[in-house]
DNA sequence: AACTATTTATAAGA
DNA sequence: TTCTTATAAATAGTT
């Protein structure tokens, strides 16, 4: 509707893709508003830029508030992680752990919600138990590598700096950062136990 | 647009309120796809019935296929879910376990993608291990408590049939019932243990 | 489900 | 960017 009728193309030009999309996009809006308070349900329109910039409407009373009051960090994240996913052209490899996670996500989010008229049955309780013994598993493992990968940063770069200024100094000297040294890793050895708990 | 101009709120009468919202729900969807096709970018539009069903639309390549692939049962679920708390008007006691369960979804969303650029740090697998934990503890506790509550239904279920026969019945056969019902119980614990595997 | 009289959205221009 | 305006599109009321 204008001047001109438009072909359904993507607009080669950049600045004027640029104004069609905020002209639009408030368009969409509006009708999307529209449309819920006419016809009184709820709708929520999510927007991804090609940069991965989000921009959402969402109705009246019921998404809006909760998404409002959460900063919709669930949905923002989620449809931007799997924007991402996308966009980085790997889908294949992501498919297996979505989709198990999925069902985990649908499982606990059942588990959680008081309000759900069938809660979770003994099978599928069992099931949620073993995934997240699994999912315990993996991330104590996770934490571990992550502390001692810390640790091991930590060390070489500490190294490294001592190294170089052992070039520059006398015994004395290098046996005060030997010293050092061996602090830091009590050091590096307090710091991993108080992650621990 | 059309015959007359309408002013921004509920159409009371129930049959135009319907016609209404199919036209302009297709009408919205034909915006945001465009939208989506000339200006190269990604749309999703949800929309819930009063009823709570939903249609969705959303765009090409990236939402789209994984959406589809997926039977959306992460985000109708999740809407869903939400779309009922509201409607149900019990969102005091909800709010504290939905936002815990989001900081959980998120960080083990991030924990199980392995695209994610920021990986979990050690608090944060901290944080997702003590959650973990602490869902793993509330699951245990519903198994249990889910499982008693079947065999205590089945228990009373088999004595008020009993108890309806052993109107009609002789001793003898009250005797071969009592039989039957202690097997039940056996029969009962054996269920137990297996729903614990 | 089709038809139009109108309103609304918006493309192009300023 | 914002405003204007000619025109395309959407749709309310009707059949």
């Amino acid at each position: 509707m204008g001047r001109g009728k438009v072909e359904l193309k993507r607009i080669e030009d950049k600045s004027s893709r640029q104004v069609t999309f905020s002209k639009r996009k408030s368009g969409l809006m509006k009708k999307a508003n529209e449309l819920s308070v006419l016809c009184d349900v709820d709708v929520a329109v999510f927007i991804f830029s090609s940069k991965g910039k989000m921009y959402e409407y969402s109705s009246g009373s019921s998404l809006k508030r909760i998404l409002e009051h959460h900063q919709s960090p669930f949905e923002a994240e989620n449809a931007a992680r799997k924007h991402v996913l996308e966009t980085k052209q790997k889908c294949h490899a992501e498919d297996a752990g979505l989709s198990g996670s999925i069902n985990l996500m649908r499982l606990i989010n059942r588990s959680l919600d008081p309000t759900t008229d069938n809660p979770l049955n003994v099978p599928e309780l069992t099931q949620l138990d073993q995934h997240l013994e699994d999912l315990l598993r993996h991330t104590r493992f996770k934490k571990e590598q992550a502390m001692w990968e810390s640790a091991l940063a930590t060390v070489e770069e500490e190294g490294h700096s001592n190294q170089r200024l052992k070039h520059f100094q006398g015994d004395d000297e290098v046996r005060v950062l030997n010293e050092i040294e061996s602090l830091n890793c009590a050091n590096l050895k307090q710091r991993i136990f108080c992650l621990h708990l």
